[in-house]
DNA sequence: AACCAGGCGCATA
DNA sequence: TATGCGCATGGT
């Protein structure tokens, strides 16, 4: 992955594997905003602006903050192209990677996946994002302009139910809740779980109520490095059911939540089911 | 106006 | 182990 370094900004020269709307916009992470083909968010206390020109992808940032943040952020350091080469020896990969070549999993900070996709659970994806917006309005630093930080477990931890109320999250807030006490006490080791084996990690996640299978797999891909783990959702078990009734083909071995990011995707937006909504 | 959404906890068998 | 139900809210 090549950089180039201007005076304001940072290229990734001509990536093979690096949409900026695939990445930001399928379905992993929240928070970001597209204006004017400008994306902007917030990650850690840091705000990002970035955009596709010709010749790469321009990160607004300084080099010190793309080698410290913005670079294991989006990935940059493992090989998608190869990747993605050995998915295309199954012919339903193939098809969903010729269509959305680009997509990225991004490394999210642990706590905020955690707690974004508590907030998922029997939701919708517009819906869960006003209730991002609000959580981190309401309860997260300021961070200038319009930007706020991600609450931390530990300011969730010392709030009520009733605090919590204007979120309109429902049910959710009691998770929530259980979630950063857990985290803030350190009975859940959620900035551990990176270097546990995933079968600890995933034992140690649904200690939280409201943390099931599919939100503990999300939280351990999308934000503890475990690119393996595998999240069913219904758009997956829909593709399961569909296609892979004897399980996924052995070239996602070892990589399979990539996969499942492509295929997820790929049965969401594809033109191929539009029939089927 | 129903049906559903990147599920989970709980009761029951 | 395996179903089935209720849950808060609001998008489509």
């Amino acid at each position: 992955m090549k950089v180039k370094q201007f005076c304001d900004s940072i290229l990734i020269e001509n990536p093979k594997v690096f949409s900026l709307p695939l990445c930001l916009d399928c379905g992993q992470a929240f928070r970001w905003e597209q204006n004017n083909g400008i994306w902007h968010g917030v990650v850690k206390n840091k705000v990002l602006n970035a955009k596709e020109v010709d010749g790469g992808v321009l990160f607004y940032t300084t080099l010190e903050d793309y080698n410290s943040i913005w670079h294991d952020y989006f990935d940059l350091a493992r090989d998608y192209e190869k990747t993605l080469v050995d998915f295309k020896e199954d012919e339903k990969l193939k098809q969903a990677i010729n269509e959305f070549c680009g997509i990225r999993i991004l490394n999210q900070d642990p706590w905020e996946a955690l707690c974004s996709f508590i907030i998922s659970q029997n939701n919708n994806i517009p819906r869960i994002k006003g209730i991002i917006k609000r959580l981190c309005e309401t309860f997260g630093e300021p961070l200038g302009e319009e930007d706020f930080a991600f609450p931390s477990p530990q300011t969730i931890a010392k709030l009520s139910l009733d605090d919590l109320a204007p979120l309109r999250a429902g049910f959710r807030n009691k998770y929530i809740l259980d979630a950063a006490q857990k985290v803030a006490t350190g009975e859940v080791d959620i900035y551990g779980l990176k270097n546990m084996s995933i079968e600890t990690a995933r034992s140690e996640l649904i200690k939280i109520k409201g943390v099931g299978e599919k939100v503990a797999e999300c939280t351990l891909l999308y934000g503890c490095g475990h690119i393996n783990a595998f999240p069913k959702d219904v758009w997956v078990k829909r593709i399961m059911q569909e296609m892979y009734q004897d399980g996924l083909p052995k070239c996602t071995d070892g990589v399979k939540g990539i996969a499942q990011q492509y295929l997820f995707h790929w049965r969401r937006n594809s033109k191929l089911f539009e029939n089927e909504k």
